[in-house]
DNA sequence: TTGTATTAAATGTTGCTACATCAACTGTAA
DNA sequence: TTACAGTTGATGTAGCAACATTTAATACAA
């Protein structure tokens, strides 16, 4: 369905406003379906990306300057994500030794069960995105790539 | 710049995993610009939303449910997001004579004023997306209507 | 060594989403 | 007319983003 009927708008400025439009309303509906996905494992969309984070650097720790820093939603609050994953034991906060400023996050056994069962999940939900073929999809990539190109 | 350095993340489990968190970057990437175009006028992106849809309507009324249909977040608070409008002038509240449970919103001359200021932001704004040139924008904007095609 | 700047994380505030619930009102059928 | 289901908007809660500030530890220069 084209972005004109899904969000009841006859007309853009631009076709640069079209795209901008359709992208955070894209984005929105994708978003969504992952927090759908998400849920019943007892994790939200946030707190996944921070286990992510922690599984590609396991068995090493990593700092919650780190985890900001990767995270897609910029700067913020990635100390109260770990708060969060602590509370659930999915995480470890361990003092470092050699920079007591510093706090290293590891992934627990637990942690690292719980991305198991949601790559399967994910995995299966990725289909739902096969109205394009994998050709349509890397194009699609690529001109976000070259969207973003001048930063 | 490519996702996997942008996220610093070397692989993805295939082309629409890919595809799924570059639209998710990207999408916050125009999102905070947006936000930073926004705040020096005081209201906030959401906020924003609110009043084109108002001005869409203009000098009609708008409920606040056909204002949560038409809004780019799904469900959710139109009641609070008119809240604020209000106390800012940008918009008046009045209940509809028709139906004692709705609440028609209308759209101020202050409000009008605001968003003829912002269009001009948002004009200036899009020469910073000419890293596509028409075609192109066009183009990812077909691909993203395919994807949410099934819907 | 002492003072200052810097860094890392935590915390407080405001605004938002998603969801559940509530209160007031309306439409309709018994 | 009354009872009840459905609708409309408001409100309470939890979680997150963005930003500013605070606290503690560290680096470094005088």
């Amino acid at each position: 369905m084209s972005i004109e009927q899904d969000i009841k708008q006859a007309r853009f400025r631009s076709p640069y406003q079209r795209m901008a439009v359709n992208l955070l309303f894209t984005s929105n509906w994708i978003g969504d379906m992952q927090m759908r996905l998400m849920r019943p494992q007892g994790i939200t969309l946030q707190q996944y990306n921070v286990l992510r984070i922690l599984r590609g650097q396991h068995p090493n720790p990593v700092r919650v300057a780190d985890i900001m820093e990767r995270m897609l939603d910029k700067m913020s609050n990635a100390s109260r994500l770990v708060d969060k994953l602590v509370a659930k034991e999915f995480v470890k906060r361990t003092e470092c030794c050699s920079d007591r400023r510093a706090v290293d996050v590891v992934i627990t056994e637990s942690g690292l069960a719980l991305l198991t069962e949601i790559d399967d999940l994910q995995t299966g939900w990725e289909t739902t995105l096969s109205t394009l073929n994998e050709t349509e999809a890397n194009q699609l990539s690529n001109l976000l790539d070259k969207l973003r190109g001048s930063e």
